[in-house]
DNA sequence: CCATCAGTTAGACAGTCATCGAACTGTCGA
DNA sequence: TCGACAGTTCGATGACTGTCTAACTGATGG
């Protein structure tokens, strides 16, 4: 998984617009992104298994690739990890999209 | 290829928003929206197809798909095909994405 | 120290998908 | 009518990926 350095609230880089773009495609994935984003505080790993039907390891997977897309953040405490959205890069790739809508000229 | 009623400007059915996210993971259909989304005219289908080493067959391949997701309208005139994005529907997608970032509550 | 529990890693498998060449359809000009 | 051209459809193929089970790591409680 290609590391991601730094996502600013501003342009992302190419590589990391694929990887969101890729992370977002996937329909579990989506749905997990939306319950970590349902709350401010953003959703214990458990709790997301609990609604999912899922394996744990598949679910592991899918926070890979959320993560090295840079849309979410995995905070681990002891036995438990955390997961937070990473509003700044759901927004900036929002913008992107936004700047196709926009034609040059 | 599922057919999509009606894209309004508004909510996008889960099914299309399905479509959209995959359409926009690849990167080829990527470049290709974004060609087509940079002059207000659209593109012309050789246009296209001049600026992107790909095969006939392929680029028809990705066409069809961006046109099943609703983010392109193709014009078919005589022997040419005219592409035009459908600004509304990406702008719902972008509206979309934004309700994920905004937590509930 | 041991059992249990949360999550990860490894490997396998099945289904999906991007890509191509080749054959086809329909249009235009001569 | 004929040939050239734009784009489509078909079938095959190789790569990728979502999913699982099983084995592993690390933390917690007794």
């Amino acid at each position: 998984m290609a590391k991601i350095k730094r996502a600013a609230a501003g342009e992302l880089p190419e590589a990391q617009l694929r990887l969101i773009a890729k992370a977002l495609a996937d329909p579990r994935r989506h749905e997990i992104l939306q319950q970590i984003g349902a709350s401010r505080e953003g959703a214990a790993c458990a709790d997301v298994r609990g609604c999912q039907a899922i394996t744990a390891a598949t679910l592991s997977h899918h926070l890979k690739e959320l993560e090295a897309a840079g849309l979410i953040e995995i905070v681990r405490r002891g036995k438990f990890a955390q997961l937070n959205l990473r509003r700044d890069v759901l927004e900036a790739y929002r913008k992107h999209l936004g700047a196709i809508l926009r034609p040059k000229g």
